[in-house]
DNA sequence: TTGTATGCGTTATCAG
DNA sequence: CTGATAACGCATACAA
């Protein structure tokens, strides 16, 4: 492979000057400038850049660390994240933890080694040992948090509206009559659990519809739980006239428990859920659902990361930007035809 | 950050030393081990890897070129190479191309300055102009080419048995008593498209049945196509009594028609695709399926591409891996109840 | 305006 | 077995 030097020597001037014409920056006779460019034409010479960031102390990396790119939540992410890199020069290089802090650790590791410029990251954890977090951004690693906020840490963040989000869903129902609502949520102590449950919490306190504590499941965000919690809620007594999913694995459980119980969506019962999946939506039944902005989170985080790097962050004044979420409303969550009951 | 420098001088050693101790490979003796191991625990110290790249002229990171991570297609691939590339010290760097060639030759150029130790390519194109990667080829960057094989290059390969993936569908609906078989294509000249009507061709001829013009239509590998597509045929004078979808986009366009049309399925048409969504199968219709290893596309790739790093092709020899698919019988795809017609 | 020299943080070669 | 030193390819003062 040429280096500078080769450019330099075919073109019968220093590496100086070559080094001049390529950043463009410096001031350079024309009639030099064409004699380096043919000689890197002829050539097919193509910069170092390892050797470049070396020097610069900049690679024009960033690192991305998310849960598992195979969740159908992340993909619009990481492309959100992929194009507002590319669009100002960095490349990203993405890592998946499996929701294993341990495995956060060892790649945070690696990324300080490779000398990222800053870190996308999702955190596996929202509370407990986040020392290795703690210490890159303390050194001065540029850090944004996206989709979940760790506890206890002064790091800038980009998320969504979980609350206000559940909050529209739930007053939808309630708008279409229905009155025992049910929510199956991510299990307690969770992040995203409690701030979705509390949307449920403020539109039925809002509403003035009383809480049935029996109508408030904990399931753990997967489909088995949505599945083994919504059979039981629809052969129950008192069965709820519509389920709220906190998210998507969740409301796949319910969805099939609806078929497996030879019920259908929305006569016998009302559905809807956290999370929009495009690709589900032509399917039945076609689930009411609380859209959120995924490629934004990316997008608008790593442009607030790459300001960041730029220009640090003074103290601990930090940014928090909290995107809407959007309601889609469809056939599942159709009103109940008859007035609702007590 | 401290460097290696800082270690030697805290350790009372020399920088030599401290490399060897990080390398591990020469011998050092047990004293001054210790002595280097605690300066480097107590002064944080990360080895930069970015001068190490420069000097070992290997960077450990491996490109990957897709067309766009946010097709379900992609997650699962890129996760298989992922997973096999950390688990042979590598780091992967992903891009998307949106099946435009002048994006992946900008790709091509910023990888290569980046001095990426080799590249898992899905070509954008199967034909035209593929110089820039011949070219890459040529000068020594090892390649291996996913999902489709360009023409015309010598190439390492992972791909798919997409004609005896199509071939087994047809036949499996063909015994069902299905003789109007209507299959959606992805289009003329197009890789995929071409070896998955292929199978249907080869299933149709073993056993016998007449092909019938009417029923084999070019889409475009998009849900519009398959919509309007499948509505035609529903509603002609003569309609089939499954359509087989070339892949999932195509299926989604005739789930949406079947409903649309006020049709169901298996009863009133029955439906088969290529390529799976675990997402969408607790839904209605139940679509049977020819599932690809996508996971293992992405694993097998990288492990055969870093096997030609450490040990480049001697000549033209070049290995070309073909996976088998999985047929998903669902629902969608239950048999004729009265004799077939013509 | 252009050329020269130094250093970025490592590894590797070679004396000692 | 250990230490000094020369690259690796580039950017950047500084000198000319």
């Amino acid at each position: 492979m040429p280096t500078i030097k080769d450019v330099a020597s075919r073109a019968g001037v220093s590496v100086g000057t070559v080094s001049n014409v390529l950043s463009g920056l410096a001031t350079v006779t024309e009639d030099l400038r064409t004699r380096v460019e043919e000689a890197i034409a002829e050539l097919d010479y193509r910069p170092n850049l390892i050797a470049r960031s070396l020097k610069k102390r900049q690679t024009n990396t960033l690192g991305m660390i998310i849960s598992d790119i195979v969740n159908p939540f992340f993909p619009e992410m990481v492309r959100g994240a992929e194009d507002a890199a590319a669009a100002a020069g960095y490349i990203l290089t993405t890592f998946n933890t499996d929701y294993r802090v341990e495995r956060e650790r060892q790649v945070f590791e690696l990324l300080r080694s490779r000398r990222v410029d800053g870190l996308l990251l999702v955190v596996a954890l929202i509370r407990g040992d986040l020392s290795h977090v703690q210490r890159a951004a303390a050194e001065g690693l540029p850090i944004v948090c996206l989709d979940r906020r760790p506890e206890g840490l002064e790091l800038d963040s980009v998320t969504v509206d979980n609350t206000g989000g559940v909050r529209s869903c739930i007053e939808h129902l309630i708008e279409r009559g229905h009155r025992r609502i049910a929510i199956i949520t991510g299990g307690p102590g969770k992040y995203l659990a409690k701030n979705r449950l509390q949307g449920y919490l403020d539109a039925m306190a809002a509403a003035g519809l009383p809480l049935d504590p029996a109508l408030i499941r904990d399931g753990d965000f997967r489909r088995e739980s949505g599945l083994a919690i919504a059979k039981e809620l629809l052969t129950s007594a008192n069965p709820p006239t519509a389920i709220f999913s906190c998210n998507y694995g969740l409301n796949l459980g319910v969805v099939q428990a609806v078929e497996e119980l030879g019920l259908e969506s929305p006569r016998d019962i009302a559905l809807a859920t956290f999370d929009r999946l495009k690709l589900t939506e032509v399917f039945r039944p076609h689930v009411t659902s609380v859209e959120q902005p995924s490629y934004e989170i990316g997008a608008q985080g790593t442009r607030l990361l790459i300001e960041r790097i730029k220009t640090p962050a003074e103290g601990s004044e930090r940014v928090h930007i909290q995107l809407p979420t959007a309601l889609r409303i469809a056939e599942s969550s159709a009103g109940r035809l008859v007035a609702a009951g007590s």
